[in-house]
DNA sequence: ACGTATTTGTTCGTATGTATC
DNA sequence: GGATACATACGAACAAATACG
């Protein structure tokens, strides 16, 4: 690996490219997780710079939440990231739990709406019909990692919201309202940058990126009931289509 | 076109009506997608309106994921995204195909490498194994799509590079290598920012996130053949696992 | 490598209308 | 009526990213 991309005097602090680079490096998992990073005078030897510079850069990635700095021991890369199992049966809770995570979740916002342009098409609705909204940030270990909004045809499921209050899960819901399973259909995955709610949201920074994952679910008889948006902290989670 | 259809005092606030308007246009095609809108100043001085209340009415547009911002550059009409679609037999050419437009690609880097990290656990070899890298940009009508580095077992595949530079497709060469067919064992998806030098090979921008795209093929005794890691541009493709 | 023009992004301040208590 | 909060709208200036010669 070239020890000198760095630009000096190129308009961007020296750190800021170190951190940059780091961060791309560990996003690599050319640091994995919970790895230990080469010590600072190490790094410092490799950039070619003054150990102040490097700390700087190091300081940077720990306010980003990145690394975890422990005094005498070394930094270590927090947290490794979650990988979230996209299959035909996809539970949240068994996702969390099956990476050893405490799962939690908290409902930000329900209600009846009229379907528009991508919730309508999903569900195989006209346009205007009303469908129920819950949206939920799901949480591992306490650390938002997605913000799910999920779309129900209002007439199949009029009690759905006062189901899921009561009994806190969406399976559980559905299972009063006579749906026993049902399935994923299809997925499509985007990526893009969040809006300002959604860093709120989902506690992070506004430059980095989420992982959009569109999802319909059918019932028994391959009717649409549900349309699912979920988005992901890409730093947070990666999603796996193992062996559908 | 009337310039004046805006409704001072009618009980909607100015910037609705601006939003809906521009995506009238948008859905007629007045805007085409992947064009770029007037600057803020004209569409401004064209309502009759502050920039500030254009401005609300263009990010109610991006929010809606009609039309994407980039600083310095301008307002683009997202739309005409390619449906991606993986599934067990995953060609890049056909999949550019089915979407009416014009695949090509071109050979951006070869050689011979150990294997690291990612690339050694995916086709189950041990550190430092040598591998053949093909890493390739894809293009559909001309515009990058896809960087995409494809990994497989030098001693299975010493021929591989020649194979491919006289074939241009990778399905050919490992055919001649005697693979008839290989399929996707599994998928993982993740996002990130782009490098520099994958801003310059894709031609895009710095700010706009790359959808990551890692897979494992094997052969029919179930042997990978082929880590694969593609890298596409978020705003100009979207993934789709449909019936896997 | 550098300056300039263009275009979007951000932050002040000000004023007005509307809904609520 | 009065007080308050909130969304809407306008104006000016500057910051940041980009494009181009």
């Amino acid at each position: 690996m070239a020890a000198s991309k760095l630009a000096r005097g190129s308009g961007v602090a020296l750190w800021r490219q170190i951190a940059a680079e780091l961060e791309a490096e560990i996003s690599d998992r050319h640091f994995p997780p919970g790895g230990r990073l080469p010590t600072e005078h190490e790094l410092a030897e490799r950039f070619g710079v003054n150990r102040h510079t490097l700390r700087r850069a190091v300081a940077a990635l720990e306010e980003k939440g990145l690394v975890r700095i422990e005094q005498g021991r070394g930094t270590f890369v927090q947290g490794g990231t979650i990988d979230y199992a996209v299959g035909k049966r996809t539970r949240f809770s068994e996702n969390i739990r099956r990476q050893a995570r405490e799962p939690s979740g908290r409902l930000v916002r329900s209600g009846r709406f009229a379907a528009d342009g991508d919730v309508a098409r999903g569900l195989g609705l006209r346009r205007g019909t009303q469908v129920i909204l819950l949206e939920t940030v799901g949480m591992a270990d306490e650390v938002p990692i997605s913000l799910g909004s999920h779309y129900f045809p209002a007439r199949r499921f009029p009690g759905l919201i006062d189901a899921f209050t009561q009994t806190g899960s969406i399976s559980a819901a559905l299972s009063e309202a006579g749906v026993e399973d049902y399935w994923r259909k299809s997925t499509r995955v985007t990526a893009r940058l969040p809006h300002d709610n959604e860093t709120e949201l989902l506690e992070m920074p506004r430059t980095r990126p989420l992982l959009i994952c569109d999802s319909v679910n059918v019932d028994q008889d391959g009717d649409p009931i549900e349309f699912g948006r979920g988005r992901f902290v890409a730093d947070r989670v990666q999603i796996s289509l193992e062996s559908l």
